[in-house]
DNA sequence: ATGTATGCAAAGTATTTGCACAATC
DNA sequence: GATTGTGCAAATACTTTGCATACAT
């Protein structure tokens, strides 16, 4: 649990070590709600608060995502997937680098059904768009 | 617009009218915010809680659908997809029908990067899954 | 010792709900 | 005319912020 934290120089601190340890050990994208009942669970307590500071800065550094699930909060999840995709616009051919977005389906799908994904549903993923710029271009 | 309500059996009524066009001439999903922008702009005005409500109720209906796109609030736009994917068990080969979550993925990089997805993008996405009582016994 | 993290209390924002009145079929 | 929708006001849920104290390096 240290490990995550040095790497992304983020002092340690219990709360931390505990969050990241909460994290790591769940396979569904958890509430904060959810967080804190495993911290009761395991005797520990960190404020409102501090748990939300804490996963702002996880976010922030890339060590978990934040997804609403379609229930008008969000859930966290360790970051296992760091890959990107590239978006060429098929007008000017720009690029635009975006994170995989498949992270958040397969946690919407495993809260709706219960699936779970494989791993290489998304690997071939070709998105195919059009900018912004060509896309107002287009409807004058 | 009457036809859409009329279809799905629910009452027409002026603000349900308006809702409904706003929603249908815009191709971003919209947040509640917004759309009381647009009823300012044409000189109309609904209650919160009456576009809250009927939000809920289009939802409900299938008329719209409802996203975070990471800004802590739903955005919504017309559902113009509604078509379903249909997720196999790699194990016990149950089957479960999810709607196509591409819509998501698709306003979600529509707001972060700009670009529109191509219809066509995920029209051949095949998912792989294990449902969940088959996870439970491998994990045994 | 310095800088950063935490807890507490209060505030902010998005959304929901109860109820009386108004509109629709 | 019976039922359903709406506005208003208040409540709720989630998340954020300010500040004094405590902790980590």
């Amino acid at each position: 649990m240290e490990k995550i934290l040095k790497e992304h120089k983020i002092k340690i601190t219990q709360g931390r070590l505990i969050l990241i340890s909460i994290l790591s050990n769940s396979e569904n994208a958890l509430s904060v709600d959810e967080i804190n009942e495993q911290l009761k669970n395991r005797g520990e307590s960190l404020d409102l608060s501090t748990i939300y500071r804490n996963l702002e800065l996880f976010t922030n550094k890339g060590i978990i995502n934040k997804f609403d699930l379609g229930d008008g909060k969000y859930n966290y999840v360790m970051n296992h997937e760091e890959h990107k995709h590239i978006l060429e616009c098929a007008v000017c051919h720009k690029e635009v680098e975006i994170d995989c977005p498949m992270q958040q389906v397969e946690q919407l799908i495993r809260n709706k059904t219960g699936f779970t994904l494989s791993e290489d549903t998304h690997l071939d993923l070709k998105f195919q768009g059009v900018c912004r710029d060509c896309t107002i271009k287009k409807h004058k």
